[in-house]
DNA sequence: ATACAAAGTGACACTAGTGTCACTTAACAA
DNA sequence: TTGTTAAGTGACACTAGTGTCACTTTGTAT
């Protein structure tokens, strides 16, 4: 009934992906995502009305994806299992890092839109969590995770994994084992650490 | 011999930190800087040609506070008491990371003197590296930390550790003593770590 | 007192972004 | 073939930053 888009929604969300992480959310513009898009800086307003609801779409998207993805994890496994694939699954989505933290960035919505959506990702946000509190408690459950230790110090450091910055470029997989093996045994030999 | 000024570097450098750290690199703009200092714009420009200029310059700043404070540490103390300190102080400096990553957003120097800062900010880097290096290599030859465990890595999660967001406000210091014991041991019980 | 030098100012021309809107283009249905 | 409709365009007015420069201010040495 109308012309053809010259540009598909998965298409613009991948170019600011890159433009955001790449630059940062102040220096993202609508001329440079246009620019990619080889399309005019005024059509991508017929979409969105400005910056604040376009990337608040765009982290809407991000976030979807993600719990997708992270409810196919197998939920009935033990704690073990499940924290081998948890790391496994934080790694492919090593992205979620910096998506995150843009959500820090959003100032005061300017439209009903981005507060709308500002708001519907801070639920997910929340699911996200409660998921993750309710893996941690299968691990204390099963006796496992030390008692002490309170939850958002384990999930910060979990999450914070991601952002390490391999700059050696060391093997992607003993990486990622030794990640996981200091997150559960630590740095230290095990007859070292009856001192302290 | 002439008038006195309006503000000290230290004064100008604070309130740079603040800005980026707040509002990012990108954001940062010599009329903000200026309006926090009740200056004009332009006597900016008497003493940095741009911001590159002045951002390298704070960076440089920064960097050479961080290592003379660094150089204080007890270097001939034994490996679990240097561990403690370093861990201390890394969150005593819990805004080196932050500042850390603007290295990396800085783009091409404009000037001779922002490439001049930069290639002695990159040998600032270097240096800290190396010391690191080598307090990692002490604890290999006190046989304390596990052998197999790459250097990147290690470091990476000591340095990575200060970025963790304490969103629950734990207590500092519940906060940084469940860190140590975390990397020192790992968040599993001793008994859970047979299997795998 | 006076003159000088560095500190500070504000206006100027320039660049690059924003948001809007009347207009053109193209797919499709009648 | 023609009308309709959404997609796309580019020019316009606006805002906010940049870098420069002639000029004013002020502390101090002579």
């Amino acid at each position: 009934m109308a012309r053809e888009r010259k540009f598909t929604d998965e298409h613009l969300f991948k170019e600011t992906k890159e433009l955001i992480i790449h630059d940062g959310y102040e220096a993202f513009t609508f001329s440079k995502l246009a620019s990619r898009l080889g399309v005019s800086r005024g059509s991508l307003y017929k979409y969105y009305d400005n910056k604040d609801e376009l990337i608040s779409e765009f982290l809407m998207y991000e976030m979807a994806r993600f719990l997708t993805d992270f409810d196919k994890l197998n939920k009935s496994a033990d704690f073990q299992t499940q924290f081998n694939e948890l790391i496994d699954f934080i790694f492919k989505h090593n992205n979620i890092y910096e998506v995150l933290d843009i959500i820090g960035q959003i100032p005061a919505p300017t439209t009903k839109r981005a507060l709308n959506n500002k708001s519907r990702i801070s639920e997910y946000y929340i699911s996200m969590y409660q998921q993750f509190e309710g893996f941690i408690e299968l691990g204390r459950k099963e006796g496992i995770i030390k008692a002490h230790l309170p939850n958002a110090v384990l999930l910060g450091m979990i999450f914070q994994i991601i952002a390490i910055p391999n700059h050696f470029n060391i093997p992607e997989h003993e990486w990622i084992a030794s990640i996981k093996e200091i997150l559960s045994s630590g740095m230290f030999k095990g007859d070292s650490l009856t001192g302290k």
